[in-house]
DNA sequence: AATTTTGTCGCAAACGTTTGATATTTTATA
DNA sequence: TATAAAATATCAAACGTTTGCGACAAAATT
């Protein structure tokens, strides 16, 4: 079966493409009995104008791009989510690709957005090995690129992230008040600036309002290395009686090894995390943590997309703030 | 800054459109002189095909659908990056859009990928609804569509799902092997096609094989549900020896309830679910589970696909198996 | 009655490609 | 040396829209 196009309906109703063309969209120029016509033909042969004509006429496209590490990922499905959500609910639809860590992949997505002129893509960095001219030759073209989660530094970019210094203070915070000793504190991949803002808010934080309490500092790649680290400082002489996970990955990984060995929560020990809620929620007790969400930073993403998208450049970096999410675990 | 297009190469050159178009598809009419030139051109100037105008000459896009009921769903998730990833490998982009469980958005879903005239959807129905007269529609417009884990009883389409009844059957087989007494079996959305065929098969099983087993069945829509029927199951008179959960989320709340009460697993109670892996091997000790791959499934689905654009219209239903994975809960 | 305004509609070019047919030059064959 | 064959490059139409401009009638204004 054929598509119907502007043409067959011309066609068949006697008129020129362009006055159905104008019918169509409700053009002030075409009398209501025309367009009651068109309208009705249109509708009866399933008309569905065709995006790439209109895209390729009007060049705009109302594609958005989403370049993200990984689709299956607690952080990264809520932020896709609400994108596709806001997107939608704009007339947008979009295009998610995954970088899987890997800059190259990085890269040759980038090379389908511009094939596929996106009129805009959200982005996340996949390695602290920034490549930004190809960023930065996405701007040129005049497509808006908006860094989420894990950004560039440099500052000819918009950015939006979560308050990963605040986070870390609250984490302290709450740390503090539990009147801690010996604190374990676990950090992610070393090489991101994330988790160096991350890191060095926590422990100048920790410096400052207790400098007594003594904090041992690790970096797990993934979650079986968190539940090796927990392990050792499980041990009775480096006993802590505090432990404090930057990711979900983390906490799975220092729970796991909680729960091996029996420890209880909180008495023994006190747990503390950075999530978006849904990990934490699992255990018994529910694991206190700052919470990072994932929708709440694809929302802001969004409107930082269509503000870059109608007025002029805005090169902000705007942050979605936290709140500490109280369990039982401390 | 103006893209850069085969006009502007051609002119540059002073060759003609078609020629720069032949060269740099590596036409064997265009002499290798000429190529290395357009090539070179191309190259310093960022040429980027204009998928659009591709797509609009060709009447084919490189652009696949996916409707999912969530993004933010720990099946439907591995199923999209395994979709999207076999995809990128064989040069198609995908776009994706939720429904949320709501019809509307699906049929509103479905007519952005017809709009974007991609060449092939995946769907997953959002409702027990079946609404199959658009999808016929699809087919009709020669958009193969593939359904997959939530798919139509109607066969003239294509479906993957996962083998559900042998999950059932397996999850059975265990609980039989454990020696189970009283069984409480927790199933999803009554409504659900899914639902109905783990459920038969597993009574039928059970009946056949275990005829002295009590067990109990009920439903549960969600995590809070399947905490709270556990608890009912739980207290003195009717406690169960043995619990099966058909999903995650229903897992999630069955757990809860366990590390509440406190009770041990797998001494006091039995624990086994239907899942992906990663939630039963959150707890300590990990829970068995009848594995159910939505990467497989997306890469079975992808291959259905390819077969369907292919060749003529395969009308199969095709099931992935699925495989016991022991934890330490029976 | 002559002129202007208004209401409808069509013409044609353009967006960037692909591709069958055709033209031109070079090389090989008789 | 003439002629066929091969190599190379060009022409022009088409894909389905949008949109500035012009055309023509009927209605309104002088």
């Amino acid at each position: 079966m054929t598509n119907t196009t502007l043409k067959l309906l011309a066609q068949q109703l006697q008129l020129s493409i362009s006055t159905v063309s104008r019918a169509l969209k409700d053009h002030p120029d075409i009398s209501a009995a025309t367009k009651a016509k068109v309208n009705a033909l249109a509708q009866s042969l399933d008309y569905e104008p065709n995006a790439y004509a209109i895209q390729l006429r009007t060049q705009s496209s109302k594609i958005l791009g989403v370049i993200v590490p990984a689709i299956s990922n607690l952080f990264y499905d809520s932020f896709i989510a609400a994108v596709e959500e806001e997107s939608r609910n704009n007339g947008y639809a979009v295009m998610i690709l995954q970088s899987s860590h890997n800059p190259e992949n990085e890269l040759s997505n980038l090379k389908i957005f511009r094939q596929n002129r996106v009129s805009g893509v959200f982005a996340c960095l996949s390695s602290s090995a920034e490549n930004l001219e190809v960023y930065q030759k996405m701007n040129e073209r005049e497509i808006p690129v908006v860094f989420f989660d894990i950004v560039p530094k440099d500052n000819r970019f918009t950015k939006v992230r979560m308050a990963d210094e605040r986070c870390a203070i609250m984490a302290a915070e709450n740390i503090i008040k539990r009147n801690a000793k010996k604190v374990l504190a676990i950090f992610g991949d070393e090489g991101l600036s994330i988790t160096q803002k991350r890191k060095t808010a926590f422990q100048k934080f920790m410096q400052d309002f207790a400098p007594k309490t003594h904090c041992s500092y690790a970096h797990a790649a993934n979650t079986n290395d968190a539940a090796d680290i927990m392990k050792k400082f499980a041990d009775k002489k480096q006993k802590v009686d505090t432990v404090f996970c930057m990711t979900d990955e983390i906490l799975i990984g220092v729970m796991k090894t909680i729960q091996e060995l029996q420890i209880k929560v909180p008495s023994e020990i006190g747990v503390i995390g950075i999530s978006n809620g849904f990990i934490p929620n699992l255990y018994y007790p529910h694991i206190s943590y700052v919470e990072t969400s994932g929708h709440e930073l694809g929302k802001l993403a969004f409107v930082q997309m269509m503000a870059n998208m109608k007025g002029g450049k805005t090169l902000t970096e705007l942050t979605v703030d936290a709140k500490f999410v109280e369990g039982g675990s401390m």
